[in-house]
DNA sequence: CCCGAAACTGTAAGCGCTTACCGGTAAGCG
DNA sequence: CGCTTACCGGTAAGCGCTTACAGTTTCGGG
């Protein structure tokens, strides 16, 4: 048998290699090989040798899915979100770094725990996408949506078979909720606006209708600018979709309509107030002299831009990272916090009238 | 029992539900639970059509672990990257860019069949990458490794638990290996610097020396300029590292030691361009008029640059697809390629000297 | 109205691993 | 030197699902 010429691979009988193998080889059972390579009870250091020894002679990996069916936990947490329509290669650049940073996050968080990440990405209109995300959460144990993924009903369904924690939306039943706290940063860099520069007239540029981190930003604005007795532009025809494009065109139209601007934009994001800055020095009008323009996430080019982007940042990192340690206090305890708010942090650059500001850039 | 007062939920026992709990409700067996869910065997559309609707009421979502265990298919592949430096933030956006187009494109070929994708990140220096990336074996089907990740003694290793895709390598002992032609790509473009311009002298700058797609650009590019008989300005330093600071620092510290510059510099990637194009203009050199720039990769950015990057086109999301569906081909039929090469396309531009050839820029 | 074939459904055996439980051996003590 | 007490290590029972195989219906034809 040890050396029938006609079998090629003596040593390794067939499919995958099992515990089996392992404890074959190492002269053991199972059970020790089992316990050695889950460092549980206490084995004798020769057969802890031996075992070790075989493992790594015969190149073993034990199986993750039998592990997971043997102690219900599979160290897999799922994690959907959407991708930019296929088309829109170059627009969708920033709102992609945007939703990878808070991956990252994820995945960094999760790595403490021994965790992996299971990803899927959702087309626009994805017609399959309710099964492909239940396949997910069966592979998990639990799941991390980013933004407008899914409707109130259909986090519900899915809270019945897993944890779920939602991005930037609100608890709901059996889902948990991560976000961070817009309203406060509204707040302040309204404030700044007004107090600040005594600029008396603002608007808002709307994000997505659908999109609850937009619609705080939206209440807060108003809330604010009308607490501190500054007139409101408002109207359907502020209403953005948190690009670049759309920024831009909702300026555009504005003041192709010969209609007056307001002395300062505040933008849903930092990629409307792109557009928007874009759209203005394209018809001669200075920022932040004649209309100052801010933006809301700090993305990384925000500092680059001219003049140098004043937003609110938010820390998408720590996002991610707050959302996977809720969820694996949920999976682990059955505890946890069921809605957690991250602070953010106004970022003070120029595009506000500010002069530069050199302290806030560094690093 | 069915409607006992103290007990709170009397249709949910306990745990997570499993296919006996939709098979009692159903009143049928599991195998024809079974059966319906995954659309095997031919069942009376009165058994089918009970399963399914107790499926729904319940909200039951089979356990994947224990799928995966019984028919020795996960549907997951692994995918390891390498993630920034922490503290790099800044650098590392266009890189991390590089790295996520071609995870997307694992993830959309992946979806295709059923797959999911599991991502595992490793920091610089992580010192137990190891270990976690055999746990990620064991919880997946197949791994792709993205450029320079483990040694070739590693990779065989692992190729012995689960089929194995390397990016940008080379195919070793049991692992697959998909790339871009860079030969190909580079010869082309060094054609039309000597020929087309008529460049006398070039540089190349080049990225990470332990980089296989460095190295097959250097060779490339050293093999095809000699030919055409251009000087070809070498040596440690032309030594960059694939970073846009790299780049600079290479240019300036050439130029502070009063050295000449080469007629045309290619350098390794795109990034690296733009570094040097910084450094270049800052010491008042003109680009293309005095030292002509080309990059690598066509990163989105490069067409924005000032004066557009002449560069060659990788297809990154296609590259991951690839990837993704040579793994697929062996885990189902165990054959498949083991050495794919994805063409490539030369951008031409204007760092080069060319002037604006605006068919190339379209979409 | 009965029998056999065809069509469906149920039973049970695993998939590879963890772990409760128990028999066996070595060390500690009188 | 014999017996108790720890401590190790092995056996076997699942984890939730798929599926071969056997059993039960359901029909069509005789």
């Amino acid at each position: 048998m040890e050396r029938t010429p006609n079998l090629p691979e003596p040593k390794r009988p067939k499919g995958p290699l099992t515990i089996y193998d392992v404890a074959r080889r190492a002269g053991v059972s199972i059970a020790s090989v089992s316990r050695v390579l889950n460092r549980q009870g206490t084995p004798r250091a020769s057969t802890r040798e031996r075992v070790i020894r075989a493992v790594t002679e015969l190149g073993f990996v034990p199986d993750g899915a039998a592990r997971a069916l043997s102690n219900g936990l599979k160290e897999v947490v799922g994690v959907v979100f959407r991708r930019g329509n296929e088309t829109h290669f170059e627009d969708e650049d920033e709102s992609l770094l945007f939703i990878d940073v808070i991956n990252r996050g994820i995945d960094v968080a999760a790595q403490r725990r021994g965790f992996d990440v299971l990803m899927s990405s959702v087309g626009f209109n994805d017609e399959n996408a309710g099964p492909r995300i239940a396949a997910l959460a069966g592979k998990a144990d639990g799941l991390i949506l980013h933004d407008r993924m899914l409707s109130a009903t259909e986090i519900a369904r899915l809270a019945g078979a897993v944890p779920v924690v939602t991005l930037a939306g609100k608890p709901g039943r059996g889902s948990m909720n991560v976000r961070c706290n817009n309203e406060a940063g509204m707040r302040e860099l309204v404030r700044h606006l007004v107090k600040g520069h005594g600029y008396r007239s603002l608007a808002y540029l709307s994000g997505r209708s659908d999109s609850p981190d937009n619609r705080s930003r939206a209440q807060a604005f108003e809330a604010e600018a009308t607490a501190a007795g500054a007139r409101v532009y408002a109207g359907p025809e502020w209403q953005g979709n948190y690009s670049a494009a759309g920024g831009a065109k909702v300026v555009t139209t504005l003041l192709d309509a010969g209609r007056e601007m307001p002395r300062a934009i505040v933008c849903a994001n930092d990629q409307t107030a792109l557009g928007v800055m874009h759209a203005l020095a394209r018809r001669g009008i200075r920022v932040p002299d004649d209309v100052a323009v801010t933006g809301f996430d700090d993305v990384p080019v925000a500092r680059h831009l001219h003049p140098p982007l004043t937003t609110v940042r938010q820390p998408m990192q720590e996002l991610g990272g707050m959302a996977f340690d809720v969820l694996y206090s949920r999976i682990s305890t059955g505890k946890g916090e069921s809605d957690v708010m991250l602070p953010v942090e106004l970022i003070i650059r120029e595009s506000c009238g500010c002069t530069s500001a050199p302290a806030q850039d560094g690093k």
